[in-house]
This record gives structure tokens, sequence and C-alpha cells, in this order.
DNA sequence: CCTATGATGATCT
DNA sequence: GATCATCATAGGT
């Protein structure tokens, strides 16, 4: 469903507004990350807001530190962390500068490259998996740590870059809690997402986790 | 469809 | 040492 779409760059104005008007407006949007192999593209369907340090479910909810250090430059460039021991995740800086604010990107469908992402994601069982989640759909577009503050504003040889594409009607997108977000970061209606698509993640609770003995 | 659980290691306190 | 913006798998409904 990706070709006839607007292929026009996102520029940086785009990300340079509070991430809660950004997140909504990356729905429909297509992320091209550019790899050896080929292109490999997403037509984004589910992503999360998350608001800097005024945010209890922001990573720079407790200031910067190593790994944060990315969401406190520019807008426009890439977040990714390493998480759970085997997953990583993506997302996009927003402004303004120095708030620490980002956009994750935690589904899609993919186009053009499926067939790159299938030899990524073997374990998937059909295509609408691919990307059906944020680590699942960074594992598809062969993203980790060493895209860590990459500028994803389109140039010559941009490794990611985001195109207009067809943003939903407004009255598509739905939000509701933050997947996997506990304490006071619960409240916030700060994941969006098109309704009714079948590439949009299941929504999980937070679950603490029993400790081991 | 659903819920439960182990995997696995960087990061932060 | 505890936590973690998760996933794959197994098994029940």
């Amino acid at each position: 469903m990706i070709d006839g779409e607007d292929r026009t760059p996102l520029t940086r104005d785009f990300f340079d507004r509070p991430v809660l008007e950004v997140a909504p407006d990356l729905l429909g949007r297509i992320l091209v990350r550019s790899t050896p192999d080929g292109p490999i593209e997403v037509r984004l369907t589910e992503v999360e807001a998350y608001a800097g340090e005024i945010d209890p479910g922001s990573h720079a909810f407790r200031g910067r530190t190593r790994r944060n250090g990315v969401m406190y430059g520019p807008p426009g460039h890439a977040y990714v962390y390493f998480t759970y021991g085997m997953w990583h995740c993506l997302n996009l800086v927003c402004g303004p500068e120095g708030m620490a604010s980002g956009v994750l990107l935690r589904a899609g469908d993919i186009g053009t490259g499926a067939d790159l992402a299938r030899k990524r994601r073997f374990s998937a069982r059909n295509d609408r998996e691919l990307a059906k989640g944020p680590a699942r759909l960074a594992t598809a577009l062969d993203i980790d740590r060493a895209l860590d503050g990459t500028d994803a504003i389109a140039r010559p040889g941009a490794h990611l870059s985001v195109l207009h594409g067809t943003p939903p009607p407004r009255d598509q997108v739905r939000s509701g809690p933050r997947t996997g977000v506990g304490g006071d970061g619960a409240v916030h209606p700060w994941r969006f997402w098109i309704d009714g698509d079948p590439t949009v993640s299941p929504y999980r609770a937070h679950a603490p986790r029993r400790r081991s003995t």
C-alpha cells in the first residue's frame, strides 16, 4: 500500500514541535531505512510520546545519563536504546531542543523491502507481524545502537529518513495509555494508533515481574 | 483468542 | 542488585 504515496521528505521543522503534536502526526508517515541490501520502508501505524523530564514514563525523567543523551539533542535525530538484553527500540527526538522528548515508533506496515524484513523477522507468522511492536519494527529495519544519534532528516546517504506518506483522517486516530508504562506515567493517554489497523500491537499494562531467587 | 513465563545483559542506583 | 518503553513459545479457552 506504499506505492503512490507522497514521498516528499519531512523537514526539521516537522520534528521541532511539541512531542504531543508530532506523535499523532507521524501516523501514516513512511520511515525509510537504507541498508546495503536495499531500502526497507514502513508505514507507521502506532507510536508513543515521551515528554522528557516532566514525564515519569520517560527515560529522561531522572535527568541526563549516558544512554539518553541523544534525547537532549536536535529534533529529527534517532534515539535507539537496547533493552531486556535482546532488543532495540527506535525513537525520533522532538522539539524544543533540550526538552529531551521523543516518539517511540511502535508498529507499522512494511511495504518496500518486505523480503529483507522477512529474513530478519524469520519467526513472524505473517507479514502483519513483521513490525507489530517496537522491537520487531527495529529488527525488521535492521536498527541497532549504531544508529543512535543518527539524523533522520532526508539527505544524500542518509541511513534513515521519513517521508510524507498519507496521514489517516483525524477520526481514525485513537489514543490511550502507553504500553508497558507503570506508575505515575500510566495516567497519560500518549499512545496513538490508527483505528482497526491489523499491524497495531496489542496493548499490555505494566506488569512487575516477580523476583527470581 | 487469551495468559504465563523464561530469555538475556546494559543501565542506573 | 533491581529494573527494564519486549518477544517467542507453550498451553488453555
